[in-house]
DNA sequence: TTCGATTATGCTCAGGATAAGTATAAGCCA
DNA sequence: TGGCTTATACTTATCCTGAGCATAATCGAA
């Protein structure tokens, strides 16, 4: 982007590049959040940048429904990326990659196709706070920080490392912060806590548990998952990931899965009923312990009907 | 895309593409939103994307520096929009445009550069509603959104455009929300409305106020308005775009032309001084009416000591 | 048949945040 | 001095939220 204010169009056919998709792809299955793998489950399923299609939104929906033999429900825009330095060669500059993220229930994948679902949480064990972190991952996780914060030159520095470590990761009795996921991955790439960071800069350093994945695609996850935590909270997404009916427990249960944390479950229903998002089927739910549920399924007149809030500034009647 | 799952960077060359970054670059003067135009205010500033750069945001910081003369605030992308439909011709199929919001203060632009700060509500009038609409714009856009209501073929389809309009313009009792920019701009291309749609459709049709600009870009200003209102209300934004010092009555003055609606002046103070997000400097403003106002700086401390906390799940504490 | 385990669902209650307004302070200017 | 304008403090009712208690419905084992 040289300095000239060039009027639009004019683009230099000398700055050719090639474009590829990469899609997080979520599903929510008996409350774990699943996401569709491909390579062995190292990559998010990506491809070149085709202009068959009118968008690439419809280029990605028609690339899913092929892939999964069902179509794809709620997409939204990620990223797009071009660094360097995290890509690997010079040539890398030369690429960019436009990520997306997809909501869908998970299927089964069409025969022939090497693609599966995985675990979110494989690739990020510290975001899973459900139960609480495992003592043993918790203790690394906090001595590995502490030893990066520690080996920095002035201690104003080292005073600076700890704290944004304490922030993201919720450390010194600091509140955990589920949607902090990217800083997370960020700051432990910084530290070179992570085998991209020891791959892209060939230094050996002692990693921490969590599955890598190819170039920046678990980078692209952390920025999904990020999103999606925010999400939740102000659009009702969950049910692009939920059967037609459900529980009030089983929809707890996902976006407990998606959030990485528990809920109160007496407020989550008050919660949802107050916001008339769902309504009862009549039917109740079967092959249960306990008091059977009854079932519920997303109003969907909601969509219509009012256009779903964002948040407040105080306002002035006048 | 087409459909098989190959792995990661074996992009096929034969999709070369183009790239441009385009900028909606933001900053309020005497309380007036504006923003970096340039082509005779008929465009926002772009350009070919180069490589010059570790990323695509310091070349944009870079070519924005170098236009104004001063380093920009803050960034965040926008959007990368590859639409065919938009662009005109096939031709525009073979270029991607990524966009960026950025803030800054207001400042002369350098010499020799084409660019000027306009006000964004001469692009988008109906936007800006801090004082109501006037009475002639409410009921000309009230008229028109009716008659394309009814242009409708079939009833049902009538009165889903026509709620679709009052949701997204407030009309029928409902209220305004102020995040829904992209949205009624969409409407308003659908609806055949302002002069872009003529132009991509070659349907001549009476439009409403409002400036027109080439290409998208009156749609990627849609987007870094909607953008920008949202966020001011979970992050402190604002005060990139504000000089050091400030009352509190500025500060006010630039949510509200951000946002454009009015917002109550005590609540707004309390909501304010609660977040400890400012500080007095112990200076008093001068040259006021009235009573004269403390003079306040924004802690930038509050970015290092908290995580500016996102919205809230309904959590337990076990 | 009853008890215990398990889950569902209803209800309460205190504290905090919000919306809206009233009251008072501190300047300027005629 | 009185009136105009803006700043700032304080009040009040209402709603929202976090947290916990109580009761209901089902199953299976004692």
């Amino acid at each position: 982007m040289a300095g000239a204010t060039r009027k639009v169009g004019k683009t230099g056919a000398a700055n050719a590049i090639t474009a590829d998709l990469v899609a997080v792809l979520v599903a929510v299955t008996d409350g774990e959040p699943k996401i569709m793998t491909i390579a062995n489950d190292g990559a998010l399923p990506s491809g070149p940048f085709e202009f068959a299609h009118r968008s690439l939104q419809t280029g990605l929906r028609a690339w899913v429904e092929a892939q999964t033999g069902h179509p794809l429900g709620y997409v939204e825009q990620l990223y797009t990326f071009a660094d360097r330095g995290r890509g690997g060669d010079a040539k890398s500059l030369h690429s960019i990659s436009i990520s997306y993220l997809g909501l869908t229930r998970e299927d089964k994948v069409g025969k022939g196709f090497q693609a599966h679902w995985s675990g979110w949480y494989e690739y990020f064990p510290w975001e899973d706070q459900r139960a609480g972190l495992s003592a043993s991952l918790a203790k690394t996780l906090a001595s590995r920080l502490r030893a990066w914060a520690k080996s920095a030159d002035t201690t104003a520095l080292q005073r600076e490392r700890w704290q944004r470590a304490a922030i993201t990761f919720g450390l010194d009795e600091r509140d955990w912060n589920e949607e902090l996921v990217l800083q997370r991955y960020e700051l432990l790439y910084e530290a070179g806590l992570i085998p991209e960071a020891a791959r892209d800069r060939s230094t050996a350093a002692a990693v921490i548990p969590g599955r890598p994945m190819t170039g920046d695609h678990r980078r692209i996850l952390a920025t999904g998952i990020a999103r999606l935590r925010a999400k939740i909270k102000y659009r009702p997404v969950v049910f692009e990931l939920m059967p037609a009916e459900f529980t009030l427990l089983q929809l707890q249960r996902s976006v407990e899965a998606l959030a990485g944390r528990l809920v109160h479950k007496q407020n989550f229903r008050r919660l949802i009923e107050q916001q008339q998002l769902v309504e009862e089927t009549g039917a109740i739910a079967a092959e249960t312990v306990g008091r059977p549920a009854k079932l519920f399924r997303f109003r969907h007149g909601v969509l219509a009907e009012r256009a779903v809030a964002g948040t407040k500034l105080p306002l002035s009647r006048t």
